[in-house]
DNA sequence: GAGGAGTTTCCTGTTT
DNA sequence: CAAACAGGAAACTCCT
């Protein structure tokens, strides 16, 4: 997981960067350098966190054992307004949502909590249902009045992908639901997709969040490069040249791959790293 | 208030 | 066969 790099001791990190068939000094600089661009990262993206993540939460954080999630004291705009918000005491990553979710209700009436199309949608499920969705097929889209009817003020959007950032360098969800496979490179693997699907809908108050939805939003992104596939293997996606910030991707490397000297030392890096994270 | 980015919902079809 | 993947379409939310 990134968080054994981030807790690794700049000496510690140095020289399991060294190798045998490379000059010890100009290993020592490359660890250096490297050490200090991943604590720059780190730092600069631990001040911009949003305590939004706390949004989703159920319990409240151990004081003891702050995560890099919970460093946003400072800067309240674009935070949390917790007047609005009354989180339930469920545990997020209990089994099967009980959806009977008091916390839920704040938010919403009655009325919209579950609409209702009007695509010949009968409330019962009746015998011939399957003839009248052939008969009136839905039209492709989100039903009207399927929205929020709320006027409450949320806080300001995370994005899905600095949501997995975030997921990921959260020691309470990485590595259990979610977790890195390659973290040199940025890739990552949802451990649980449901649960993670579920925590992102719990964080946007939807409990109609599926995994099959999140991915939707997460394919949206490949667009942008903000995330790219990773063809064959199942459950396992990238962060791209621009993901969001403190998220390693490919670019990572890229400083590395000025010159053909240079190139080589890339892949050796880039091995490295990954041996140095449990790949 | 318009417009765009991002998200949600639903769908069809394909791949593993 | 089920689950994941891919991406079109359209409604919706939020931000600028």
């Amino acid at each position: 997981c990134g968080l054994d790099l981030r807790n690794m001791k700049r000496e510690n990190f140095v020289q399991r960067m060294a190798h045998p068939s490379m000059d010890p000094v100009a290993s020592r600089k490359i660890g250096d350098n490297i050490f200090d661009r991943l604590h720059t990262r780190l730092n600069e993206d631990m001040f911009r966190q949003s305590s939004i993540f706390r949004y989703a939460e159920s319990e409240p954080y151990h004081h003891e054992q702050q995560t890099m999630l919970d460093l946003d004291a400072a800067d309240h705009k674009n935070r949390m307004y917790a007047s609005d918000y009354n989180p339930n005491d469920q545990t997020l990553l209990q089994g099967p949502c009980d959806s009977s979710d008091d916390a839920e209700n704040v938010f919403r009436s009655e009325e919209t909590a579950s609409p209702e199309y009007s695509y010949g949608s009968d409330v019962s499920k009746s015998g011939d249902e399957d003839d009248k969705r052939k008969m009136s097929k839905r039209p492709p889209g989100k039903p009207r009045g399927s929205g929020r009817k709320t006027s409450i003020k949320r806080p300001k959007s995370v994005s899905v992908p600095e949501f997995l950032r975030n997921l990921l360098f959260d020691p309470k969800y990485c590595p259990s639901i979610i977790k890195w496979e390659d973290y040199a490179l940025g890739k990552f693997r949802l451990v649980k997709p449901d649960e993670v699907a579920k925590l992102w809908g719990k964080m946007k108050q939807n409990d109609n969040m599926t995994f099959e939805k999140f991915s939707r939003a997460m394919r949206y992104h490949y667009r942008q490069s903000v995330l790219v596939s990773v063809p064959t293997a199942r459950l396992v996606y990238q962060f791209g040249p621009k993901g969001p910030s403190g998220a390693p991707s490919p670019a990572f490397c890229r400083y590395f791959a000025g010159s053909s000297q240079r190139h080589g030392l890339k892949n050796s890096l880039e091995n490295k790293l990954g041996f140095m994270t449990g790949r």
